[in-house]
DNA sequence: ACCCAGGGTCATA
DNA sequence: TATGACCATGGG
């Protein structure tokens, strides 16, 4: 049998089967939207688990702000270090904070004004910040219809003898179609996220 | 002890 | 463009 080709997706389908596994999902769970930006860096191949810890010593430090991450010195690293790869991520959270005091993250921001294509450029052109954290952020923080097209995302489309092509983006080109073409908005594709993760974990 | 997680960078070919 | 080494902690 041929594999199925990703751009004919019915993702409205895989939205309502999985809500009906697993029901309603709360993704980003965060405070904050700095606090999902935050997160999105620290969660980098690592558990969730060890990120709250983390986001936890961060906000007992009263460093959940970015100013006092952008400027923060070596301490930044030993506040992180349950998240795992503490000196390169202390450096990461530096830069998207830089970023952040720029361009801004609210609704009045300037990088809230830009369209889809050069906001994300904006934020992969920050050091540490890849295509699946920049979808993250696309996401959560500035409410785009975006798909994360994760290892998760992966694993459930391989699974449907669907064809998925290796590499992040060229998933993302391949299954960019159905995302266009669906009714689903901003919240639902958060929600889509979050619930083939949590599928992914229990199966 | 071994494997991997809600990835990304950099050097190399 | 595409691999591979590297980053580091905590849970299974």
């Amino acid at each position: 049998m041929v594999d199925s080709d990703l751009q004919y997706v019915d993702l409205e389908e895989v939205f309502d089967e999985l809500l009906e596994i697993c029901g309603p999902t709360s993704w980003w769970p965060a405070d904050s939207d700095f606090e999902i930006v935050i997160g999105a860096i620290l969660t980098q191949n690592t558990r969730w688990e060890n990120v709250k810890s983390a986001l936890y010593r961060l906000k007992h430090a009263r460093m959940m702000d970015p100013e006092s991450i952008a400027y923060a010195g070596l301490d930044l690293a030993e506040f992180i270090r349950p998240a795992g790869y503490p000196n390169k991520k202390a450096t990461y959270l530096r830069a998207i904070s830089t970023w952040v005091l720029d361009y801004g993250i609210d609704e009045y921001s300037e990088a809230a004004s830009w369209n889809d294509d050069r906001l994300r450029s904006s934020l992969l052109s920050v050091r540490g910040v890849g295509p699946e954290t920049a979808d993250d952020i696309l996401l959560y923080v500035f409410h785009r219809r975006v798909f994360i097209a994760d290892m998760y995302a992966r694993r459930l489309f391989q699974a449907r003898d669907y064809d998925v092509p290796k590499g992040y983006e060229s998933f993302r080109k391949a299954i960019a179609p159905a995302v266009e073409e669906c009714s689903l908005n901003s919240d639902d594709f958060g929600m889509l996220h979050g619930l083939i993760v949590e599928y992914g974990k229990s199966h």
